[in-house]
DNA sequence: ACCCACATTGACGTTTACGTAAACGTTAAC
DNA sequence: GTTAACGTTTACGTAAACGTCAATGTGGGT
């Protein structure tokens, strides 16, 4: 899958854009989602994201970036773009009626469970391989070898 | 009809291997893992599983079932086989050397970090949409509404 | 005016993870 | 002995999520 986390090229690692007015350019959040344009173009395409225009180029501002980086988490989460989209509209569906809102919170509610179901196998997962360290580390020292020296 | 009664249909979603030494039929497992059968012949291709064969038939251990249930877990997490299949060699490789142990050690350790981003990945998503239910759960009662009579 | 880096829109290619027939063998039941 | 339920291989099809040209436009610096 390999949809790696954003690498904080610099020190800047604050998810807080800098600037809330700032506008970023294609390449830019390209970079630094580590992603290429080619991706955002086709986030676009499938109406993840709408950023404005400035005639025919694309203008994404703190609200596109932040957008972007939600559905890149959702990738993360091994989330398809179709759930992804659907997920990013339960934030912004009307509010209003009253329909809607026991609807939203039918939703909200199935994918709490589902992303709670998710961090059992996370769990399951990480105290395996938890274990595996655990014994590798025990194995090399009763061989007297430092397992932290490099 | 067969001696014994039918074995419910409905998912037995016990963890647990009933008998340590039975073996099961392809279609056996397929409905247990709610899969198809086709996507099981399509990890042996893929050499994530190697089940016995009588003659051509293929017949799965306890082993092989809960190598199964492992990587469909390893999906759920949204690895690709190629990664699950390098995860499952982990518990496999050699263990005796020095080098293949600090090796071992080393990926177990990269691959506990990655889990462990996913995880924070997991918990913000997971507390977003708490607030979600939160929000409409308060605004719900305030207009006088249980939220959870359906 | 020219160059360069970056932008755009098609359009076709690629990988992953299976689905979907087709054509066939095996065993058990009736 | 035929039917039904299950299994097999081989092969082509497909949806998702981009990658990769190609052809073209555009804005800024010198």
């Amino acid at each position: 899958m390999s949809v790696a986390a954003p690498p904080a090229a610099s020190a800047a690692k604050s998810s807080a854009p800098r600037d809330l007015s700032r506008i970023y350019s294609i390449a830019e959040l390209a970079r630094e989602f580590a992603v290429t344009p080619r991706t955002i173009r086709f986030y676009e395409d499938e109406g993840l994201i709408k950023p404005r225009r400035q005639g025919t180029q694309r203008l994404y501002s703190a609200g596109d970036r932040a957008r972007l980086g939600w559905i890149l988490r959702g990738k993360r989460l091994g989330f398809s773009l179709a759930e992804i989209r659907q997920l990013l509209d339960l934030y912004h569906v009307d509010r209003t009626g009253l329909q809607q809102m026991r609807e939203l919170l039918r939703r909200s509610r199935l994918h709490i469970e589902e992303l709670e179901r998710r961090r059992r196998d996370l769990d399951a997962q990480i105290g395996e391989f938890k274990d595996v360290e655990t014994q590798v580390v025990a194995e090399l020292r009763q061989r007297g070898v430092d397992p932290d020296s490099d």
